[in-house]
DNA sequence: ACCATTTCCGGACAGGTGTCCGCGTCAAGC
DNA sequence: GCTTGACGCGGACACCTGTCCGGAAATGGT
């Protein structure tokens, strides 16, 4: 009826070559009118305009991106997809990139699968690449050598411990130092920690936090802390918190103040507390960390340390965008995320 | 000293051209040595995995992918990555399609983004397209029809109501239906909905399961069940539940028992209650949805509804896979998964 | 030294897109 | 009818890899 001949479907088209032949023009002049060249008539843009969206036809992204310049891609390499808090950095993270223009790659972790992960990234040209979580030391360090040696820009939040390393995370020892501080001005004296092994390399950051606080105080760690943790079985961590606290209620002189690794290891100590008829924060305190939404829905609420998720994705963007202008930092970056301590109804003064 | 002739950084190759060069070899023996093809010298293999290690090197996934046949990428897109139910069926599924041997690109839905990230998705030219979540139904709509247009596979998991596309849900109605004669064998006769309006489109499935259980029961929804949600606001779950709470306990006759969308508002509103002084199973009973793990960290546990996320990927596999396998389905693929109600501590007999 | 076999070279093409450039074509103005 | 633009055509090259194939080279055996 009007300028289209038939109602009949259109062609399914696969090439701008073949988009070209349907509407009568060149390649050439196709490809002018997808790239928003100039010298073209309107008439002619309109032609190919609606073609497009009447085939519904999409340029080979992988023909563009060839030439492997400018595929505005990020790769992120996750720890797991699990907690509340590594999800809210990646669902914001993923956010600001897009707002920049940049597409995301999200690939999760497996053991000893970083290697596959990062040639998958390479192959696919990726501009940067970010590490989100907590991840083996050893190997983790050679990946970024690998990018290192690739003049890829790279970006590990959380993970602390790699000097050579760009590094975004959260000061954890200032945080356990603020919280100890928090405790002992309650008058707590001895500590049970939950999910905190005294001598894991993982959990070094916290324990030297919470030595020095205890150290100010001309107290000695072993003397007054104590871990039951032999190992970290990480599969439901409300239930480990919970048998750890009846671990703890097992000893003679069950300590004043429990800290925990987060909140749901605190929140199910807590309820252990509370089923051996002790209150909350009278009988006992109990920390958590994180902060995450569920430190509000208990009674009481729960005292914890805020991971200042928005600044540290905002310094994350930073760090990232700057590498992406600017290329490589002669040093690495290092920057440190100041935590907020929340305190709420689950810390009190402690008994006698 | 050895065969490699000194100790200075590999220089920085990004072609197989440059890697041949580097090795002394031609193209075509380096491309046939990454292809594993026969008829090479095992010294010749090895020198090339060595320059390979050495370098770094590896072969741009564009060009390769340039034929568009077997891209072996699906394309996800995501509601939102905030609640842990969605992020659990993310996580499984893209587990699971690693496991075959496809590679997930994950796109986050932002309102009206629907259009460009499907356009995304087609110009990497993804085999198939799952959405994850409940979305707009008439945008979601236009995009299934694109799909289908295109010839591209698809999959909705949770949204419901598209007749034409290819779904996997859980059956809503079906799991109301169960939690309403739970109650009403409990001996409730008024209800409290929280959370789910009785006229808005996407509870649909939601209140009809509950009409159909108080028809059974020979009552009547609007006179027996309200609702206070004017709208969604979706903002913060567990204040929601609470406010929702308050303003329930404010009438003369309260309802027993309070039916919520989700965990979180349940959780927020046994709060609410138990702060107002009412005792819970015995002065009113609480139902959630979904099953997480908070609600075995409430005192009372929470009884809920559980999604059932394990067969609901592994179906959503079977529906996917077959869809590669064959080709599109005459008709569009409707499963429903079954629902298992959790009964916990948070119902009990009605008070009276 | 000769031959057969293994192994590698290098040219060629395909795949889809972006871009450059010379050359037609067509319309408008003089 | 001429010139002058404006506009579209289509050939060419580039990007990187996979693959085929004829021929050259090296290897091994006699």
């Amino acid at each position: 009826m009007s300028s289209s001949d038939s109602k009949k479907t259109p062609p399914r088209i696969t090439s701008t070559a073949e988009l070209a032949r349907y509407v009568g023009l060149a390649r050439t002049t196709v490809s002018r009118v997808l790239n928003r060249q100039p010298g073209l008539k309107q008439s002619t843009i309109d032609r190919v305009h609606h073609a497009l969206s009447e085939t519904g036809f999409t340029p080979n992204a992988y023909a563009t991106l060839i030439k492997g310049k400018g595929t505005s891609s990020i790769g992120i390499c996750m720890e797991n997809l699990l907690t509340p808090p590594i999800l809210l950095k990646l669902a914001t993270l993923q956010r600001q990139l897009r707002s920049q223009g940049y597409t995301s790659l999200i690939e999760v972790y497996g053991r000893g699968e970083s290697r596959t992960i990062l040639r998958h990234f390479l192959s696919m040209r990726v501009e940067a690449v970010v590490f989100i979580g907590h991840f083996d030391t050893a190997e983790l360090e050679t990946r970024i050598r690998e990018l290192i040696g690739h003049k890829t820009p790279h970006l590990i939040i959380d993970h602390h411990g790699i000097p050579l390393a760009n590094t975004v995370t959260l000061d954890r020892a200032q945080a356990m130092r603020e919280m100890m501080n928090h405790l002992l001005a309650l008058g707590h004296r001895s500590f049970g920690l939950l999910g905190i092994p005294l001598d894991h390399p993982s959990r070094f950051e916290r324990i030297h936090g919470i030595r020095a606080a205890l150290a100010a105080h001309g107290l000695d760690l072993p003397a007054c802390a104590r871990s039951f943790d032999a190992q970290c079985m990480r599969t439901q961590d409300f239930e480990f918190g919970h048998a750890l606290a009846r671990q703890f209620l097992e000893l003679k002189q069950p300590p004043t103040a429990y800290v925990a690794l987060n909140d749901e290891i605190a929140i199910g100590a807590m309820r252990a507390l509370q089923e051996a008829g002790l209150a909350i924060p009278a009988g006992a305190s109990v920390t958590g960390f994180n902060n995450q939404d569920i430190c509000t829905m208990m009674a009481p609420l729960l005292t914890t340390v805020d991971q200042q998720i928005e600044p540290t994705i905002k310094t994350a963007m930073q760090v990232l965008m700057s590498q992406l202008r600017d290329g490589m930092p002669a040093r690495p970056i290092l920057r440190t995320i100041k935590p907020e301590l929340v305190i709420r109804q689950s810390t009190g003064r402690a008994a006698r």
